[in-house]
DNA sequence: TATGAAAAACCACGATG
DNA sequence: CATCGTGGTTTTTCATA
């Protein structure tokens, strides 16, 4: 399941993880590599599943999605078939950025994020319409400390 | 504050917030625009903030952080000086990576990646010896339906 | 280290709505 | 008159010998 990381795999990988636009070079030399041989770890780590995937992180504010929010989700009736909906739900609802089964009886935090709380009422309404849900309580996120996708390593 | 994104920009966006490896020709084409166009949309946006950067995602399970925790923090001290404190102690320790601040009372709500429960331990011990708190609750996340760094558009 | 192929970064002009 | 498309140049980076 985990890949033998040793320091410079390490390295490679805090680099990466902050800016994924590093060239090779620049790279090589965070890592202290040489540019071949920290390319060829690269590319091992991307065949193995380590690195997942490049992508581009947005400003939420600047595209509409200034509000966050934690959803508490706890439900008493938990068949499969209110699973399915559920999965369903949080598959369609581009809203839901994560959701998380916990420990300690049924119970899911889901994260959502909206424009503001008139869209996270709307955001709302179509959760319930997709899922029974008994108890449901909403926070609301006023301030980031911290917001990262940097995993420790 | 916000940006005023079209359609056009919307499927820009989209596009790289699921892969940031595409060619300029391949998000032209996803966007519906020559090549040129699409690359001055793309600088326009970066300019602007809009895109904030480009990392790569890690599988938390592959590099020993298979463990998601949701720490919840009440505090009844809430004086600049406890403030400063636990502003540190987010920025200092890398297994916190997220940290919100919640309507409803001075409430913090965490997110922590760690190996397993006891490495959990040891992260909460260096966090209390960082910050006096008063009540935390830790919830353990057993599986993530969704978690994705994708914002609704 | 060298090197060929590919993509990105940028410029300028004319067209379009 | 913003923004598009076309077609070019230069530079960088990749990926491998």
């Amino acid at each position: 399941m985990n890949f033998n990381l040793d320091d410079i795999d390490r390295r490679i990988l805090a680099a990466l993880q902050r800016d994924a636009t590093l060239s090779m070079d620049a790279l090589a030399e965070a890592a202290g590599l040489s540019r071949n041989a920290c390319w060829r770890r690269m590319r091992q780590m991307e065949g193995a599943g380590v690195i997942r995937g490049r992508v581009v992180l947005l400003d939420p504010a600047k595209v509409g999605c200034a509000l966050q929010v934690f959803v508490m989700v706890r439900t008493s009736s938990h068949d499969a078939a209110w699973m399915e909906k559920f999965d369903r739900a949080v598959r369609i609802l581009p809203e839901i950025v994560g959701a998380h089964r916990m420990t300690g009886d049924l119970d899911y935090v889901l994260r959502v994020r909206v424009a503001d709380v008139p869209a996270y009422d709307a955001f709302y309404k179509k959760l319930i319409a997709l899922v029974p849900l008994s108890d449901i309580s909403a926070s609301f996120v006023m301030e980031d400390n911290k917001d990262t996708t940097e995993l420790p390593l």
